[in-house]
RNA sequence: GCCCACGUAGCUCAGUCGGUAGAGCACUUCCUUGGUAAGGAAGAGGUCGCCGGUUCAAUUCCGGCCGUGGGCUCCA
């Protein structure tokens, strides 16, 4: 796999390329497969010539993450090269390979077209079977320009003027077609095997709102046909999975366009499990030390103003106007809870504070960004605003941190860290925050939760850890957040009196472990594919009657098992067996328990689950034993104490 | 908010190159009492998202609005 190359080697690979010499040292069908190399760990095309000094050579396969993508960038400018020459005013931009694929983004005067999509497919096709090299020739930058001038390239030119440093640029070009890029490249045009176009949409010039906005093409690319088939069906899968499809399916909520865009109403069954979750948090808080507190939905104009959130989030705000006087309907819940806070004289022994609200707020978001469960513009936030002392941040982060993964944990979620610092516009001193972000970079530590840096990306009063769960078609959603604050508890002029008598600032933690309910459950319902957790689960139990011989029977057992706890319902309509089974699968009810004249002799019932196991006749004690204990089973697992008895 | 696409029965979708519409499931009634993913028959159900324009005539063409989807930007 890997190739050292000594002195002696190297001299003798004067004037090879990479692949001539990496073809020497490993079987050739191992190079068949590569479609460039890694030098001294950097990559590089298989045609480029052995750089001097270099130590070691790698080839890059085509099914690694690092050849997918140069497979799918090399057909990023595949599919540029079919745009140019079926619409020649086209102008490129930039063509990057991302996490599934890749995409182009042009500037033309019209749009394209499903049909423009077919069309530059079969180009490429002709391309890939003419099998060009892609080469490289490094170019004075003065020349690069002329070329791309000449060809009316004015993003080109752009990126050349404002990003690229030096004089000189790497063109790549294969058969008519040239880009400025960094490389590298599969070797030819024909190594890409199996490819297709997906979409095309909308993406503004270097992402700036104020900037033309250009079409992007994404498509994906993968090593192999299979490979490629393997990924399509596993986006149509994902799409089964769609909380806004499954919402309806199950009959948990809706959204109506009488009512408005993002806001989404709550069918019992919906309702339910809201409840049941809130429920769970409202419990875990109170064992974690926090105290369940209330704002009203709307508060005095004023406020805000003095808040900032006037000033920095008006226009994401709903106002209203009572006897005169202007409201802001709440977007957060922070102020209310600084008001608790402010209506007594607090000690250094009060804090730390922990006020926990589930906040219905409202958020004017874009009407563009409405995205079913994900993203409304009314939604609950499990919100909580930990005021303490400096000295207990480390603590109340760490504390924070573990209710998440306890959470997550209980969940089973893939998920990602980010922590973000100190943005340029941000206010504080350089103490505090560096003792904010010191606090939160030592609990990721403590509790060794691997995470990524967003330098600059901390909200202006503070920095913050996010925690990112991933939807069913791989899309990133922000649920938990921990922020540090010290701005709120300045401008609303916090104090408590520390042992030294002095009155001192106290810090201000903003955090959510859910984010939104609204949102959480939406991932949840595409991570369960519908199948939510018994303890979840807005039935857990449906009677299934073979003849209405049973009727009275059954209707014994449901209001044994009601009596029990047990969210449990019966189906004794005249329809066969089959159907009803096939009925409350689709309706994702953990448990099914049949009937019939045998299960009334034995004065049990059959305990069918929905992944389709039939664990025999059981009792009615045992049935309920049985769904009690798959409640509690996640939070043993998890060590969390969660009683269901007592509801 | 921006670009593109879409909006037909409760749901999933056909259809109409301008002459007011159809299927499956669901619903109601009847027959069927059937043992682990769809038994049969009949019936009912739609001002084709809303408002305007063009036209003898608009669900169909045009415009505006509302809503939805894929993205961009922004965010829980």
């Amino acid at each position: 796999m890997l190739v050292t190359i000594d002195d002696k080697s190297l001299e003798a690979a004067a004037g090879e390329s990479c692949g001539q010499v990496l073809s020497r040292a490993i079987s050739g069908k191992r190079l068949k497969n590569s479609v460039a190399c890694l030098v001294d760990g950097q990559p590089r095309d298989l045609s480029a010539p052995v750089p001097e000094g270099t130590r070691e050579l790698v080839p890059v396969l085509a099914d690694s993450p690092q050849g997918l993508a140069i497979i799918r960038h090399s057909t990023a400018h595949i599919m540029a090269e079919a745009v140019k020459k079926l619409f020649p005013t086209a102008q490129v931009t930039i063509g990057p390979a991302i996490e599934n694929g890749f995409y182009y983004d042009f500037a033309f005067e019209r749009p394209f077209t499903p049909e423009d999509l077919e069309a530059i497919e079969a180009e490429m096709q002709k391309s890939i079977a003419a099998n060009h090299p892609f080469s490289c020739t490094y170019v004075p930058k003065a020349d690069a320009k002329a070329l791309f001038a000449s060809q009316g390239e004015a993003y080109k030119l752009e990126i050349m003027d404002e990003n690229i440093e030096g004089d000189t640029v790497s063109l790549y070009r294969h058969g008519a077609f040239t880009d400025l890029c960094r490389g590298p490249h599969v070797p030819t045009t024909g190594m890409v095997k199996a490819f297709k176009l997906l979409s095309v949409a909308g993406a503004y010039w270097r992402g700036d709102e104020k900037r033309p906005m250009l079409q992007r093409i994404y498509g994906t690319a993968f090593a192999a046909e299979a490979d490629l088939k393997t990924y399509l069906h596993h986006l149509e899968e994902a799409k089964k999975r769609d909380h806004r499809k499954l919402g309806t399916q199950l009959d948990l909520f809706s959204f109506s366009e009488e009512a408005g865009a993002g806001m989404a109403i709550w069918h019992p069954k919906g309702e339910l499990v809201r409840t049941i979750l809130e429920d769970f948090e409202r419990k875990e808080h109170l064992r974690r030390g926090y105290q369940l507190v209330r704002g009203p939905q709307i508060l005095k104009r004023e406020l805000w103003e003095r808040s900032g959130h006037y000033d920095n989030y008006r226009e994401n705000m709903y106002f209203t106007e009572i006897d005169g006087q202007a409201y802001g309907i709440k977007p957060m819940n922070c102020l209310a809870h600084m008001l608790i806070y402010k209506s007594r004289v607090r000690s250094y022994r009060d804090l730390p504070q922990r006020y926990f609200e589930l906040g219905v707020v409202h958020r004017h978001e874009k009407s563009g960004v409405l995205h079913g469960l994900m993203r409304v513009r009314q939604f609950t936030q499990d919100d909580a605003h930990i005021l303490c002392r400096p000295d207990q941040l480390l603590e109340e982060i760490t504390g924070v941190i573990k209710f998440v993964q306890d959470v997550v944990g209980l969940f089973g979620f893939d998920y990602e860290v980010e922590l973000s610092t100190r943005p340029e516009k941000s206010i504080g001193s350089d103490e505090d925050w560096d003792r904010a972000t010191k606090a939160l970079t030592d609990a990721l530590e403590s509790l060794a939760l691997p995470y990524d840096i967003n330098e600059g990306d901390g909200a202006f009063y503070g920095p913050k850890i996010d925690i990112k769960l991933k939807d069913a078609l791989d899309r990133r959603w922000q649920c938990a957040t921990v922020q540090c604050d010290f701005t709120l508890p300045e401008r609303f002029d916090l104090v408590y009196t520390d042992a030294d008598g002095e009155r001192k600032r106290p810090v201000m933690l903003h955090r959510v472990i859910l984010g939104a309910v609204e949102r959480f459950l939406g991932v949840l319902i595409e991570h369960t594919a519908g199948a939510l957790p018994a303890w979840l689960a807005p039935v857990q139990a449906r009677i299934l009657i073979v003849t209405d011989a049973q009727k009275e029977f059954a209707a014994e057992a449901l209001s044994r098992l009601r009596a029990a706890g047990i969210r449990a319902e019966l189906d004794d309509r005249n329809e066969k067996l089959g159907f009803k089974v096939r009925e409350a699968q689709m309706d994702k009810i953990p448990y099914m328990l049949v009937a019939g004249d045998k299960e009334k002799e034995l004065g049990g019932l059959n305990v069918r689950l929905r992944s389709g196991e039939n664990l025999g006749v059981k009792s009615l004690d045992e049935i309920v034993l049985l769904i009690l204990a798959d409640c509690q089973e996640p939070f043993k697992r998890g060590g969390m104490r969660y009683n269901f008895c007592s509801q």
